[in-house]
DNA sequence: TTAGCTATTAGGGAAATCCCGTAGTTTTGG
DNA sequence: CCAAAACTACGGGATTTCCCTAATAGCTAA
C-alpha cells in the first residue's frame, strides 16, 4: 500500500461503522479506525469512529503521510503496538496535534493481509495512562487479531468483484512460461531453457493473455502475481 | 503459493527444528510443520518435527496437492481450524493414512503474510479427542498467531536477501507509468493519457527497470507488484 | 551557488513481440 | 474409446520495445 493512496480514501462508510462502534464498547477503546485496499477490484475503503474535525485535519494536513503507526504496520506481520514506537518528530507531529482532539498516543495496529493482495490495517485507542494500557493490551491481544479479520472479511466480502474472484486455469506449462518472463527472460531464452521453439513459447504466452484476459503480457504477469499463480523475481 | 511448489521444497532445516519442538512441549501439541516462500528471494522454506517416514509418505504421494488443511490456509486470513473442515475424500485420503503414523486430525493451521509478499504456514496437530481439543485450542488460541509470526520472521530474517531488502524510489511519473503497463497500455497509449511523447515514456521506463535492476519491463511490473509499488489491473 | 534528481524530448535502427491463421501429436478425463 | 485440452511448431509481416546517445529546464537541499 502506497500511503500516497490514503489521500484518495473515500468518506467513513457509515455501513460498517456500527461494527468499530461495538468493538470500542466490548474493548474499551476509544477510538478505532480500519483502512483496507483490495487491489484486484482497485477498491479503497475507510472505516472511522473519530470525530470529524481530528478526521479533518488528519486528511488535509496529510498526516498519513508521516504517522508511525501506519508506518510500521505496513511493515509488519504482527500488530504494532504505539507504545513501543520511538517518540521521534512524525510520532509528535501526529500525537501532539491528535492531543487536542482528545486522542491519547496509547493504541495499536494490526495489519490483515489477505490471499489476493488484500491489505487492511485496524487501528484502535484509548486515551489512558500506560498502566491501564498495559494491562487493556493484555485483556483484548487474545482477540484483537480474529476480530480485525473479521472486520476486513466483511468489508472485502462486501465487494462483488471479490466473490466473482475466478480463479483462471493456466496449463502448467503457460504458469511456467509466465514465470520465465517474469524472471525477465526473452521468449528466445525461455525456448532455449525449455530446449522448445520459441514460436511454442509464444504460443503459450498468448494463450495465458487470453485466460487472464490481459492486453500484453506484462499485464499478464501482473495479474497472475496478483493472482499468486505466479511470483514475482 | 502454488502448491506444486511445495514438492519442492528442501529436507527441513534443522537448525530451526528446535524452535517447533519448543512449541509442542509449550502447548501440548504431538507435531508442528512450517512451511514458508519468499517470493523476493525466491526462496522455499521447510520445518518438520513429523517423523521421517510420514514425510516421505506425504511427499512421495504429492499429498500436499489435495491436502484440504493447506488450501484452506491458503485462502484465509485467520487461523484454520481443522475441526472445522468437511470431512471429504480429500481430508480422508490425507487424515486416513496420517493415522497410520500416529498422527490425528485435531489441528490447526496459521497462515502468515508478510510485506513483502512472503508466505508461511504454521500446521500444528494433537492426536486426541474432540473435547481435549477444544479445549486446548482455547487455551493456545492467544499466543498462536504472534508464535507463527516469531517462527516466519525468524526463517525469513535468516535470509541475506530480506535484510538487503532496499525499497525503490521510484518517482510519481515513474510509478505512474508503470501502473499504466500494469493495465496493458502501451507506450504510445500512456503517451496520450498523460499528454508527454512516447520517447518520454520510455526513458522513465528505462529508469524505473534500473531502479528494481530488472532486465525487462514485465519483470519490472512483477517485481513492483511484489513490492506494492503498483498494483495489478 | 551548486549538485542531484526529476521531467521532458529526440535520432536511428536492431531486436523482440505480437497478430492472425494454421496444424499435427500427445495427454487427460469422462 | 473419444473429445477436449495441452504441447509442439510454423509462415509472413506489422508493430512495439529497447538500445545507445544526447540535451534542457525546473526544483530542492546543502
Amino acid at each position: 500500500m502506497d500511503l500516497h493512496s490514503l489521500h484518495d480514501i473515500p468518506h467513513s462508510e457509515e455501513r460498517f461503522t456500527g461494527y468499530l462502534k461495538e468493538i470500542c464498547e466490548t474493548f474499551e477503546f476509544d477510538d478505532a479506525a480500519y483502512a483496507g485496499i483490495n487491489p484486484v477490484g482497485g477498491t479503497m475503503h475507510a472505516i472511522v469512529t473519530y470525530n470529524e474535525d481530528w478526521q479533518n485535519h488528519y486528511q488535509e494536513n496529510g498526516l498519513h503521510l508521516i504517522d508511525p503507526t501506519l508506518h510500521s504496520a505496513m511493515r509488519s506481520v504482527a500488530p504494532v503496538d504505539w507504545s513501543r514506537l520511538g517518540r521521534n518528530a512524525n510520532f509528535r507531529k501526529v500525537f501532539d496535534t491528535a492531543r487536542d482532539f482528545g486522542i491519547g498516543e496509547f493504541g495499536m495496529t494490526v495489519p490483515i493481509r489477505g490471499p489476493y493482495g488484500e491489505f487492511g490495517m485496524l487501528s484502535v485507542t484509548r486515551d489512558c495512562d500506560a498502566a491501564t494500557w498495559k494491562k487493556l493490551k493484555r485483556n483484548v491481544i487474545a482477540d484483537i487479531q480474529p476480530v480485525a479479520a473479521h472486520i476486513h472479511d466483511h468489508v472485502m466480502g462486501s465487494e462483488p468483484l471479490t466473490k466473482f474472484l475466478h480463479h483462471p486455469n493456466l496449463s502448467r506449462r503457460e504458469k511456467e512460461i509466465l514465470q520465465w518472463i517474469a524472471a525477465g527472460k526473452s521468449q528466445q531464452d525461455i525456448a532455449d531453457i525449455l530446449c522448445i521453439s520459441s514460436r511454442t513459447v509464444e504460443v503459450h504466452l498468448r494463450s495465458a493473455r487470453q485466460k487472464l484476459f490481459a492486453l500484453t503480457t506484462a499485464q499478464a504477469v501482473g495479474r497472475a502475481i496478483g493472482m499468486s499463480i505466479i511470483y514475482p523475481s
